[in-house]
RNA sequence: GCCCCCAUCGUCCAGUGGCCUAGGACGCCAGCCUUUCAAGCUGGUAACACGGGUUCGAAUCCCGUUGGGGGUGCCA
């Protein structure tokens, strides 16, 4: 199906935590480059890091790429491939392009006096092989300079010179994160590097490498290092820092809907020209072009997110609303009737700006008694008792006689707030609180007459009792 | 310090030499609507970092300055 000259490529997280939004955006942007083009979407867990990776982690990845919808087309675990990085070390060794290096940090440090120096090349002409804690550190030619071909960047130029003897296999024998990237960005044929900005210095030692190991015959592959998305202190979002609200799940947890996810990251970093902003997958994958990433920082803004979320939530048919709620119903803990909860859903689904936020406008009707808010008790009953009083006497005996849909109890309060001189919001208020338990939430009229009059009259009942007892 | 990247409203995106007295969206403010809260509608707020060039003409090209960011691990 893909032929040799589809492109191919990789999104290859490393399991040091669950998918962090940034991750999340360039395998969009691999994924939906690979599906514009007919290419090819490997997922590669590069988990070379053996005391930093947890299999949970891996397991996190693979759940919310699939949340997001980004199917991939092969896979690969980098821990499962140690002999062929340690085959390409060794012909690099053989090869005179690499050597055997036995300097600690310290040494270095010491020797230097300078933190952020660099090996300073002292094992270049030492001659040593192979043996326990000797790191085989890539030979930089002196001269020359690497060219990055970036879509997104230019041609960023470094210089040899700036670029320090590399360490390619650790001491303890396993590969380092860019001997095997390179080595399997060969096996695996990838022809567009795309991926954070942060990787950007790391590619021309890249490049070298690649070039050293004869890159299988093929091209180079093309790059395309994405802008870093920041917080809003113009900082790179940071797994250390909790407010940056970097993991994925977490807008997964919170009620985001994977398409708002998606249309919104998508944003981040590229825009489809023109005023046009909500756009599906299929319009993203249409029209989405690496040459159009811009090349500054963006902002991760959570208001944003929030706007797309609502806007996605509205535009769900009431019965996925319906069915997407009930996961968040569920964790809510609410013995919730279906028919009772389809019933109010539609006046729901437009307040919602998340799914978490649902359980909180239908609580009332699945607890007995509703939970109550002290502050919204405070305010509408306890402070204006000479009102509240009246107004729930009222409803307490127009209730029971109207009929018992969302138009008559409309005109039955309607009534009873021009008795007593106020608006209908004012007037309200008490009802809402008494039988809500809340000062906020759906339509209350729609909502008494979904309660049924029993339970509203009860509700009513213990409201006065707990005003004037 | 050194290497590299970046620079349009507070934020995201549009703009690729004349259509720009710079457009859309989020946010914020005001009004309308309204049974609360939302939503919706209308209007408002607010930017081409600075300095030199190039050009008949620059937000758009070049140089510099300033400012911001990334990297600088036997992490990825």
């Amino acid at each position: 199906m893909t032929d040799a000259a589809a492109p191919r490529l990789r999104f290859s997280p490393s399991p040091t935590g669950f998918l962090h939004v940034g991750g999340a955006r360039s395998a969009l942007y691999n994924w939906l480059v690979a599906r514009h083009t007919g290419g090819t979407f490997i997922l590669r867990i590069e988990d070379t890091d053996a005391e930093r990776n947890r299999e949970e982690w891996v397991d996190g990845i693979y759940d919310s790429l699939r949340w997001l919808g980004l199917d991939w087309d092969e896979q690969y675990r980098q821990s499962e491939r140690t002999e062929l990085y340690a085959d390409a070390a060794g012909k690099l060794f053989a090869d005179g392009l690499a050597y055997y290096c036995d300097c600690t940090r310290d040494d270095v440090v010491a020797r230097t006096g300078d933190q952020n120096k660099g090996y300073d090349r002292f094992c270049r002409d030492r001659g040593l092989t192979q043996g326990p804690g000797r790191a085989l550190r890539f030979r930089v030619p002196d001269d020359g300079a690497v060219v990055v071909h970036d879509l997104v960047r230019g041609e960023p130029t470094f210089e040899h010179s700036s670029i320090e003897d590399f360490p390619l296999v650790r001491g303890n024998g396993g590969a380092l994160f860019i001997l095997a990237n390179v080595v399997d960005d060969v096996d695996n044929r990838v022809t567009h590097v795309v991926r954070g900005e942060e990787h950007l210095p790391n590619t021309p030692k890249y490049l070298l490498l690649w070039r050293a190991l004869g890159g299988g015959g093929l091209p180079e592959p093309v790059f395309a290092h994405l802008p870093v998305l920041v917080n809003e202190k113009r900082r790179k979002l940071s797994k250390r820092r909790p407010e940056d609200k970097v993991e994925l799940e977490l807008y997964r947890d919170e009620g985001y809907l994977p398409e708002a996810m998606v249309n919104y990251l998508a944003l981040l970093g590229w825009g489809p020209g023109g005023d046009r902003e909500f756009l599906s997958m299929e319009e993203l994958t249409a029209e989405f072009r690496l040459e159009d990433v811009n090349s500054s920082p963006a902002f991760f803004d959570q208001k944003k997110l929030l706007h797309f979320n609502q806007h996605y939530i509205a535009a769900l048919s009431p019965s996925a609303f319906v069915e997407q709620s009930a996961p968040f119903l569920d964790k809510a803990g609410l013995a919730w009737e279906r028919s009772v909860f389809e019933a109010i859903a539609p006046l729901v689904q437009e307040r919602a700006h998340t799914l978490a936020d649902v359980p909180g406008m239908v609580d009332f009707f699945f607890v007995e008694p509703p939970v109550l808010d002290e502050r919204d008790w405070e305010k509408h009953m306890a402070k204006r008792a000479d009102v509240a009083g009246p107004i729930l006497e009222d409803a307490l005996s127009d209730y029971g006689s109207c009929a018992w849909d969302a138009a008559a109890l409309h005109e039955a309060t309607g009534a009873i707030a021009e008795r007593r001189g106020l608006g209908l919001a004012k007037a309200q208020a008490p009802i809402r609180v008494a039988v809500t338990g809340k000062a906020v939430g759906p339509p209350l009229f729609e909502s008494l007459a979904l309660l049924g009059r029993e339970r509203v009259l009860s509700r009513l009942v213990a409201a006065r009792a707990r005003l004037a007892p």
